[in-house]
RNA sequence: GGUCGCGUAGCGCAGUUGGUUAGCGCACCGCAUUCACAUUGCGGGGGUCACUGGUUCGAAUCCAGUCGCGACCACCA
């Protein structure tokens, strides 16, 4: 049949993805003879679409994996996705907001059940993009972060941490939201600039400013530093201070910690709400006086104060303040940087025990593993971002408030742990809470556990860390694991560590390719908790691609309208265009604009490629190649060739995916098109041994980039050869 | 504040350990047109490689500083 004019991705991309399908090309064999390559997919968010990065990521794996597979490993690529716990839910109680519930509205095990059913159905959507990318992953190692063999392997691992010593549950200065009611970690914090009051108020005969004025009842001390003249002797005194609610006295310390130029340099010290003021508490044995509640109201210890909301009690504060003329002055121009949370809500940092991961001997070997050069990171300059976090960091938090996750496995006895703080929803349909003991006199434990909500444990509680659940009156912990605490464990969870054969066979794997804007939060985890089980990094080598930014030049953001939806380029210039537009797009791991006109420029290629193949084609059909010479042009484009192997080669090892596809490109368009195809026009078949060979090996070299156009190409030549991915990858000389 | 990076043609970018006339895509200008492809071909214009100084026979590339930009991390009551 003839070959169309002009090359239409509409009309081979979802078949030749079934041919590959029926093939079972990607199945992985555990084949011992044949050098395993092994890839683990960042598992995409299960709440969402595909976006543009996810397309970069999908097409730079695809390329090695093809690569590899050409060249004769058995190649294994693994699918999944994520459950992505916090963002998930605040999705799906946005989605509640609508029809007016929240997730006050169910018990802890029904509300889980819904946010199931939600994911379902966008995680079927993200993983027909992924079949549609063309993306050679193995579908029957498929995995969900929340399936059983994962749920049961990290909640087996922290009891493990546990055992070793490496877990406790700790009073801690968390970032706590009073929206999300949730903690978060250091790292989802974000900090901006902001401009708020300062307030100058008076203590004593001494002057504090504080933006928080509402803290107040919680001081329980001023600090200035011990090198500043002006109050060096006031260190160690007692100072009588005129409060709002009568007279009260503070102790002065001296902490470097205090700047001599801000405000007056005398600064309030409040250790339950102040990360800053919490580690001077720490040094100095300063009381732990807690103003602000876990529903962002103050306390009791606020008087007349308590009950309000933290931005209705700072403005009374203030307006009592100035009453009793206790407020020296104002700066109303103070610019400060403020915590935020995901949702942009003030995080209000409060002490709340959480459970926590030390870092100190996890740290250690993922760090020289990688100063070692045993794991690599490209591009190069990379490595410091890692480093550098690996030496700074500090315990990890991996609890959550929060229902969507791994709930983790610690059990409370309702027997010993009266003072259990518990909310639940009633049979009669009704939220209750309260302290446990008292709620035993009204309800049963039954009930309890039916409707539970969250219970939060104090300090002091008696627990028990268990996978199995050691008896009938325990309630379990209702916060689950931080993202990062199941998904740091991700290679291991997915290769069905530590029996299965595969774990055995595929790991560790290969490379693990990912946006660097998660190196800290993601690949560092995978680092500490994959040597933590194995002794061996999960991965030998990191590829980290940069940020695809709006056509603008801008991060992409709802907000701004910029974002870019991959499936229409994919319908107006194909898979091919928009993949290789995208690898091409950027060649250093850098943030880069989305290539448009790249994407439109791989769409001409595509075409330029299948007319070279309708060129050659006829004369191949002729098959009259038995009187075949070859000439100096011959010669000219078979030199040419050998040196295109070459540098592909040498591209692809170094990750120089862009590199590679220009060198294809302008070799194809330039050489074997512009040049060579208008030398041999009046001798085709003369020269149709080294057009069949030129063909033959561009589209093998290519085919790792464009693997939609490259097999299409290859099925109207070389049919008998059968699929282009089984070929052989061109070896140079 | 700490760290990493960036500043090359109108725009978007490449330039590997310093080495002949600094490249690519898009855009722009001229010419060609049934012959694989107009999703085309041939030709062309356009750059003090941010600035200053240094190392060197030789610097876009290495070093120091200045200016401008970005990101991440940390954080100031």
């Amino acid at each position: 049949m003839q070959m169309q004019k002009n090359y239409d991705h509409k009309l081979y991309e979802e078949e030749i993805i079934k041919r590959w399908e029926e093939a079972g090309i990607f199945k992985a064999r555990n084949d011992t003879a044949k050098k395993p390559f092994t890839i683990v997919l960042p598992p995409p968010n299960a709440s969402g679409k595909m976006h543009t990065g996810n397309v970069l990521m999908i097409a730079i794996e695809d390329i090695l994996i093809r690569w590899h597979k050409m060249k004769g490993e058995e190649t294994l690529w693994i699918p999944g996705t994520d459950h992505a716990g916090t963002e998930t839910q605040i999705t799906f109680e946005r989605e509640l907001k609508k029809q007016g519930k929240s997730r006050f509205s169910y018990n802890r095990q029904d509300f889980y059940e819904e946010v199931w059913k939600f994911v379902q159905a966008n995680k079927t959507l993200v993983e027909g993009q992924i079949r549609r990318m063309g993306a050679g992953v193995d579908w029957s190692r498929n995995k969900f972060t929340l399936e059983p063999e994962v749920v049961s392997l990290v909640c087996k691992t922290f009891e493990k941490l546990y055992q070793d010593g490496l877990v406790y549950r700790g009073d801690y200065m968390v970032n706590y939201c009073p929206k999300c009611g949730t903690t978060y970690a250091d790292i989802e914090i974000n900090h901006i600039e902001r401009v708020d009051p300062l307030y100058y108020i008076k203590y004593g005969s001494l002057v504090v400013a504080t933006v928080r004025p509402e803290t107040k009842f919680g001081d329980t001390a001023v600090a200035v530093n011990p090198a500043d003249t002006r109050y060096k002797d006031w260190i160690g005194s007692e100072i009588e201070v005129e409060g709002l609610s009568g007279k009260f006295k503070l102790k002065v310390i001296g902490d470097e910690f205090v700047d001599p130029k801000f405000g007056t340099g005398v600064v309030k010290v409040t250790p339950a709400h102040d990360p800053n003021d919490y580690e001077m508490g720490k040094k100095h044995n300063l009381a732990t006086v807690k103003v602000i509640e876990l529903n962002g109201k103050l306390t009791e210890v606020a008087g007349k104060y308590a009950g309000l909301s933290v931005f209705t009690a700072r403005k009374q504060v203030v307006d009592d303040l100035k009453a009793k003329g206790l407020i020296d002055k104002v700066d109303e121009h103070y610019s400060h940087s403020v915590a935020v949370c995901k949702a942009g809500h003030d995080v209000e940092p409060t002490i709340l025990p959480n459970w926590f991961v030390k870092m100190d001997s996890l740290r250690k070997p993922a760090l020289e593993a990688v100063k070692e050069g045993r794991v690599k990171i490209y591009p190069k300059w990379r490595t410091l971002t890692y480093i550098r976090w690996m030496e700074n960091i500090h315990d990890w938090a991996i609890s959550r408030q929060n229902i969507w996750g791994i709930r983790i496995p610690v059990w409370y006895s309702s027997k010993e742990n009266p003072n259990l703080i518990v909310s639940f929803i009633n049979t009669d349909g009704t939220v209750v809470n309260g302290r446990l003991a008292e709620l035993l006199r009204n309800y049963t434990l039954e009930d309890i556990k039916k409707g539970l909500q969250v219970l939060m444990a104090p300090a002091e509680s008696k627990y028990k860390i268990s996978v199995e659940k050691p008896s009938e009156d325990c309630l379990q912990e209702t916060d689950t694991f931080d993202t990062w605490f199941s998904s740091g464990q991700w290679p291991l969870a997915i290769l069905g560590y530590p029996e299965s054969e595969d774990f055995k066979y595929f790991y560790p794997t290969n490379v693990l390719e990912t946006g660097w804007e998660i190196l800290s939060k993601w690949v560092s985890r995978m680092m500490m908790l994959g040597i933590y089980l194995t002794g061996e990094p999960p991965f030998k080598n990191v590829y980290l691609h940069g940020i695809v930014r709006a056509l603008d030049g801008r991060k992409m953001s709802k907000s701004l309208g910029n974002v870019i939806n991959p499936e229409e380029y994919i319908d107006e210039f194909g898979v091919d265009a928009l993949r290789m537009g995208l690898v091409a797009g950027t060649a250093t791991g850098k943030d880069f604009s989305f290539p448009r006109d790249r994407i439109v420029g791989y769409k001409k290629f595509a075409n330029k490629l299948w007319n070279v193949a309708r060129f050659i084609e006829p004369v191949l059909a002729a098959k009259q190649s038995s009187d075949s010479s070859t000439n100096e042009d011959d010669q000219w484009i078979l030199h040419e060739l050998e040196l295109v192997i070459e540098k592909v080669d040498s591209s692809l090892e170094k990750y120089r995916f862009a590199e590679a596809a220009e060198i294809l490109y302008e070799f194809i368009w330039h050489k074997l098109a512009d040049v060579y195809l208008e030398k041999v026009k009046d001798r085709r078949e003369e020269a149709s041994q080294t057009l069949s060979k030129a063909l033959d090996i561009c589209l093998r070299l290519l085919h790792p980039f464009m693997p939609f156009v490259t097999e299409a190409v290859w099925k109207e030549v070389f049919l008998d050869e059968g699929l282009l991915i089984s070929q052989e990858w061109p070896e140079s000389k």
